[in-house]
Parts: structure tokens; sequence; C-alpha cells
DNA sequence: AACACCCCCTGTCGGC
DNA sequence: TGCCGACAGGGGGTGT
């Protein structure tokens, strides 16, 4: 399920449940997710204390008290349960057979967390909290869009010669995490900008903020910030009811609208949808010209 | 370095 | 009803 937005409104979800806490059992039920779980997975986390959780990108941070962090990713279809209170992938059914539960945690006040993850593209490791910064999969990590700094400047100098499509210049986790193939299509379609011309007319020659790359911050914030309050409200309302709710209750400009009208006032075209880089691309053709 | 592909895995959905 | 292909929110790895 995971962009920025999701994954942020999971480690909220959890962080009450977990930070401060101390594991006191972790079951792992297969030898591997993505990747292997490392050696002494289990051992490793008895008995610490999580000192916090954090998110880096996609990333969970899970800090331990015995200088590890625990670094979580959700891929496509992980989860987290809190004893029958769901965090995430909210397209698929909830609750389910267990059959693609994966790993269990209980803490020390009783309460059970649950990873579930049907495709299992998510993973889990162990690393040094003090090197963290310089592990493998964190240390290219892009600039946190909602962070201070991301701006036109940030996005020109990084946008720069660059031949790739828009596209794939958004969705590229080594600029600017977090963002995923939702995010970029609607954050495409508010800047009025086509996902097919090549990044680099974000920048003049110089390196100077051109065309949209003046609005792409604010605009990139903004749609991440909805998807951040749905997803708060998503989940108060999941915790009273049983339903799938959540995610695609947002209402999306584009994606997942082809064929339907697109709702710019005054555009009478209709949403496309174009392969690209293996992924669904989903814009207005008319709107989204330059 | 930057870019274009391929792949990992399971479930679901639409068409026949 | 069954079968089959297309598709799904990510990103690591490889080859040019």
């Amino acid at each position: 399920m995971p962009e920025l937005p999701e994954v942020e409104t999971v480690r909220r979800g959890l962080a009450p449940t977990l930070e401060g806490q101390r594991l006191v059992r972790v079951e792992q039920r297969r030898p591997d997710l993505r990747f292997p779980f490392p050696p002494d997975f289990v051992r490793r986390l008895e008995g610490r204390t999580i000192t916090a959780l954090g998110r880096r990108s996609k990333y969970l941070l899970g800090h331990l008290d015995s200088g590890e962090t625990l670094i979580m990713h959700l891929g496509m279809t992980g989860r987290f349960t809190i004893a029958g209170r769901q965090l995430g992938d909210f397209t698929h059914a909830a609750g389910g057979d267990g059959k693609h539960d994966h790993v269990v945690f209980e803490t020390a006040m009783g309460a059970t967390v649950t990873y579930n993850d049907a495709r299992r593209f998510g993973f889990m490791l162990l690393a040094d909290t003090r090197s963290l910064d310089q592990h493998d999969l964190i240390r290219d990590i892009g600039v946190e869009p909602l962070g201070n700094q991301l701006d036109a400047a940030f996005i020109a100098a990084a946008a720069r010669g660059r031949k790739a499509d828009l596209k794939a210049f958004l969705m590229d986790q080594s600029i600017i995490c977090g963002l995923g193939n939702i995010y970029v299509c609607e954050v495409l379609f508010r800047a009025r900008l086509s996902p097919f011309k090549p990044a680099g007319r974000l920048a003049t020659a110089t390196g100077k903020p051109r065309r949209g790359a003046d609005d792409l911050p604010g605009l990139i914030r903004a749609v991440l910030m909805e998807a951040l309050d749905a997803g708060g409200s998503t989940l108060r309302d999941f915790q009273k009811t049983d339903g799938t709710l959540g995610y695609f209750q947002k209402a999306f400009a584009v994606y997942g609208r082809e064929g339907e009208p697109c709702i710019a006032a005054g555009c009478s075209d209709t949403i496309r949808r174009k392969v690209q880089a293996n992924r669904s691309t989903f814009y207005c053709p008319t709107c989204q010209r330059a």
C-alpha cells in the first residue's frame, strides 16, 4: 500500500503501541520476505525496547535500546495489525485467515502486532543505529518532500540535464523520496505538466528553475498532506468499523480514472492511461501538455 | 552517472 | 464455472 503518506499513517498508528515498549516475544514464521531475515532476528529483538519509531522515505525505523534499528519496508502489500486493528494495505480485505502473517510482535503491555504481506515485497532488516545513515538502503535516499530541503532551486538543480521523463524523475527515490505511482500522477496533473517530457525542461541550462519547477514543491506537499489527512481520518474511522475503508476512499483526480472525465474546470477531455516504465501513468492529455 | 529493463510474489478482476 | 492474461501502491539488480 505504501507511499509516504501511508507509511507515515502506519507509523503514527503503531507508535503508541510500540514506542517505549519492550518486545517480550517475537515470532518469525518464514525464513524470508523479499530478503532473508537477518541472522538471529528473533534473538536480537526479544527483550529489547523500541525507544522510538521513525520513518525515512517509505522505511519504518524501529530504534532499539540494543543500538540496532529494525528497518521495515511494506513493499506493495505489507500491513500491520494491532490485535485486530489494521494498519496499511487498505485495498485488501481486512482481517483474513492469517495466511500471510509472517511476523508477530508481542509487547510487555500485552499488545500483539502482526505483520502481514501477501506478495512479500516487504522486508525487515537490522542495522547499527549509529551508522544507519550509511546503510546501503538508506544512504542514497533523496530529500524528504515534507522537509525544508525541497524547493524550486533543488528541483531545478536535480533536473538539469536530465533526459529521463518527468514521471521517472519524480518516481526516483534518490532525488525526492516518498512519492510513488499514485501521487506522482496526481502531482503532475495539478502541475499541468506532461509525464512524458524530459525532466531537464524544469531547469535552464545553468540550473535555474524553469516552467513548473516553481510550483512543484508546493504541489507535492499539498498532495501528500491531503493524503496524510485522509489517512488519519481513515484510521480513526477504521477503529470503529470492520470495513475496508481508506486509501481509495480518497478521491484521486487522475489515478485509476482511465476513460472518466477530466475534473479540471472547462476541460472536456477524458483521463488516459499509458504504461510507462512498466507502470501505469494516468493523465489528461489536454491539461498536461507543457 | 544516468537510464531502460527485468524481476521478485500473490491475489483479483475482466473477458471469453 | 473455469481458465488466462493483465494488472496492482515498490525497488533492487543488471546491462548499456
